[in-house]
DNA sequence: AATTAATCGAGACGGTACGTCTAGTCTTGAC
DNA sequence: GTCAAGACTAGACGTACCGTCTCGATTAATT
């Protein structure tokens, strides 16, 4: 009956906002039933009721599981994204080493990290907000532990921003994908031992004076 | 009459025997299922469509759809395990990356090694699985690799066997941890360019002469 | 400003009037969903998608699906109430079956009733709705056409007027009961001949001369 | 693997045979259900659950609510088949009447054959499932009824089948209707002094001694 | 050759979760 | 106070799989 205001500003939404509340109150009962449950456990139906809420509500939000944990679990990362300054290329990859292995530690993104994961490879919609909601993220990291690095002379600083980029990408892949791979694959710990042994070997090499301590 | 528990020459079941048949139909259609459709989306009873089978046998022989992928899956990583000699540890390191990566890039492997980890995260047995069928055995190829590094001169010896054991994990982890994170996570292809970059990298380290070529 | 209530002081009301526009757009489109879905199938979220309406409209004035739709359908059944001299008994009747039975074969009308005394005999309040709009008034045609044979001597009078009503009552329900049911129940045409046999037998009674024509 | 037993007759169906047993529970549960709730609060879950039995098992046998009410109401109709001869067409008549009117006065059938009947206003399957399941049944009790009255002389016998049949529906047509008309949508009791004017009419006609007793 | 016993196919079974839909309410900002 | 828009809770819908079960029919090895 009412023509839809014509004079109001494009992003002005009519209709009742969506809760905030809502989303919190989700997020935070995925990541418990995660925890409790698992993944494979886990259910839309369980996590609207602890969340106080009704499917339909997660659904307006969420196309389904995968997207769901993706968000719950990109928080998670969220938290650990500080990198202290340790005062050294080497402890500072260390550090981050011992905090990646300890954020893969806790049961609530272990399972989850990877359940994503292996899904993506069917999902391309799902690999691209994995990307660009937790590694791109994860990546910042890398940057600036060598821009720090490079203010200390630890490093050499590089002319060409591409190849920069490119050797960033590289560093990010070894260094999370070796944690990973030692924590999830070949199913060993990542303690302070193998931390120094690994920061060791990215900094020096295998030609470097010696790789294990 | 005959009690078909011990006490029998074993393996002398009376009774119709369990058809050999079956089972490789039942092990292929897992296989082209997994391809075509992704860990969690194939199901039980489509195999046995597939297989031309009933559900009742997969359950006679299979607890459930982990251990059915599984033992689909586990024979697939026994191929690509010779390292041809290539003269140098660059060369040597760039062929072991582009053949691993090969092998994830093809779509079998790529879901079915993601999502064995990702049900590993939950089930002890199988990761204990795992890191014998998959992990060990590709282990070696570190071993023989730096053996001959060794014998080129390229790498110094060591004489602690139990250090040498465990740069030899490290090692491994950091190779096959790059190119999985690479290829999986970061969702970026493994190339020549890349294969040589890392190699740099790995050889180098970060304060080696220059990674990007 | 208008208030919409007569006895304006006690009901002069604040705010914005409600929209008779909008009143009409609701039952309009309600009829025509009803048409086309069905009781069953009609939704108030369609109603009011079609009136071009919020849903807080329809729920402001009327009470749920029940009333929207009683109301909807009220004033269908307040056409075709004439009842022409055909100059017969015999006649008379003819005519008005085929023309109740013309009324039942619009789709609006058939879903309408059909819908709205199935859903009476859980409402006493509705039921009570039908039969003042619906029941009384056409009961008024059976004591007209009855009069009309009295005067010409084709039915005897009556003088006990409690015993008159009855037999209209009766009557009433004879044909618009036998109407109702041979187009809803068993599905079947009212058309010309099934009309001429009706009359013969509601005027002759089974043991009249011949039911068939 | 096996081919299908090529040689066994049409009929041998293999796998398991469904359970008689459900089929009854379902339909008791439902009538239960019926009662209680009455159709719109009727949910297939809670049929199921009053059942014993999972939802899929209703959903293997019966379309939908409306098929599986039909189903369960046409159960309590073909109890009230039997047409005791009471002498008479008179009493025969009344009797069909009273017994009828005293079948649709309890709960579980009123509001479950009008929303049956509505809802196949719009469902073709539903409406031929309504006709095989309960009208051609009652249908022959006219039948029967006729035959005695024809045996005890209190009808003439007629020739020609067709003209009997259609007969017949007519008659069925207009006990029903009226019946049914009187007791839903006039919203009156159909006791034995309306049975006995009913009968006398249907038996008299319009022009019959008296219609009033 | 007859018996035995585990196999096979088919498909129904009780459960559980899915993702969708509708009812009816509530919240927002515009009128 | 009404309006359109649309988010909200609650709960039924019908579907899909799971893993189990019950059938009748095979099929070897043992009698």
């Amino acid at each position: 009956m009412t023509p839809p205001s014509p004079g109001s500003p494009p992003g002005t939404r009519t209709g009742r906002p969506r809760s905030a509340e809502a989303d919190r109150a989700i997020l935070d009962a995925t990541r418990a039933a995660l925890v409790e449950l698992g993944w494979s456990k886990l259910t839309m139906g369980d996590v609207a009721a602890r969340a106080g809420v009704a499917k339909t509500t997660l659904y307006r939000r969420w196309a389904g599981k995968n997207a769901l944990v993706v968000d719950a679990v990109a928080d998670l990362f969220d938290e650990h994204l500080e990198l202290p300054d340790r005062g050294s290329l080497q402890a500072d990859i260390e550090g981050v080493v011992l905090r990646f292995a300890a954020l893969l530690d806790r049961p609530e993104t272990k399972t989850a990290l990877m359940a994503v994961v292996a899904e993506s490879t069917r999902d391309e919609a799902l690999r691209e907000r994995i990307r660009s909601a937790i590694v791109e993220r994860q990546k910042d990291l890398v940057l600036l532990g060598r821009e720090r690095a490079q203010a200390r002379g630890e490093l050499p600083r590089e002319e060409e921003p591409a190849a920069a980029a490119r050797t960033a990408d590289l560093i990010f892949d070894v260094i999370a994908g070796a944690v990973v791979h030692r924590t999830l694959v070949s199913a060993e710990p990542v303690d302070g031992e193998w931390a120094r042994g690994f920061t060791a070997l990215l900094i020096g090499g295998l030609m470097g004076s010696s790789v294990s301590p």
